[in-house]
DNA sequence: TTTAAATGTAATACTACTTGTTTCATCTGA
DNA sequence: TCAGATGAAACAAGTAGTATTACATTTAAA
């Protein structure tokens, strides 16, 4: 299993709306370019982020806005925002046999655990925001000045 | 995305093995009716399982052993054994635009951070291990006995 | 008020993965 | 020897991810 594109991707519309937003309109065709992806997907993951009211975007000559400052969205709110499937991480199988003990029980013995760990997982998520990697965004590009 | 369940089949083959193992000759057959699938399922998984070294298999009138006590066996040793892409848990976009500031050096600014959160997923999954959900196992059925 | 430029969304296509099933070869303890 | 088990190949269906085209809708600005 892996975490969809959908993820790093929202994370780089994220960032380089702000890294671009007082200089230039960002646009899903500017994001797309720099992405490397296609507008649609974009404006697919647009949509997601905006109904996690985590950005506002306008039609006609629009463009995005963020709606927080970017230290208060953590990875999670955007794991979250565009993931499916992100209430349940394990994919229990489903028809485990009540005539067999262990097939009786395997979910009572199992689920906790599960349980577990994926709210630690979504811990992890927490503890990292965008506003870390617009930071080091910016030293990238001033490395980048200075050599 | 979800962890697919061929975890969760996994870990009922080692619970149920360790849980049936010294009344009955435990094969996929049985496996199967316990978990709800098919026998190839689980013999697949029980080549996944052999080739890390968790079980052993023997073919003719075979049966599984388990190589090693539960308690040494981890949910990411298991994780580790049936799960495609375990080395890659996020999947970056993979043409991000070197002309532009951002697609030139959102790697760099992001990589470390996604591989601090798989690590510690993975020291989650390292938390718990087979012979917990053994012992509930075994405490479930003897609440049905009571009852 | 018009219009260029942007988002919103539906439809399609392709690929890969997951899960299930059938079939048959191969092995091995009794 | 042989019944009973694993190993493995082939196939099918369903779902998810990614990409693309096309068009309707909106709106700031000319």
């Amino acid at each position: 299993m892996q975490v969809s594109t959908k993820f790093t991707i929202a994370i780089h519309v994220l960032a380089a709306t702000e890294f671009f937003g007082n200089e230039e309109k960002v646009t899903s065709k500017l994001l797309a370019s720099s992405i490397g992806s296609n507008p649609v997907i974009i404006r697919n993951i647009m949509s997601d982020l905006q109904k996690a009211g985590l950005i506002e975007t306008k039609r006609g000559p629009g463009g995005i806005s963020i709606t927080r400052p970017l230290d208060q969205i953590t990875f999670y709110d955007v794991y979250e925002a565009v993931e499916k499937n992100k209430d349940q991480l394990f994919n229990f199988h489903e028809n485990p046999n009540p005539a067999c003990p262990v097939g009786r029980n395997i979910h009572a013995a199992l689920d906790d655990k599960l349980d577990d760990i994926q709210r630690e997982f979504e811990e992890d998520l927490k503890k990292h925001n965008v506003a870390e990697v617009v930071h080091d965004l910016h030293q990238e590009v001033n490395a980048e000045k200075q050599a």
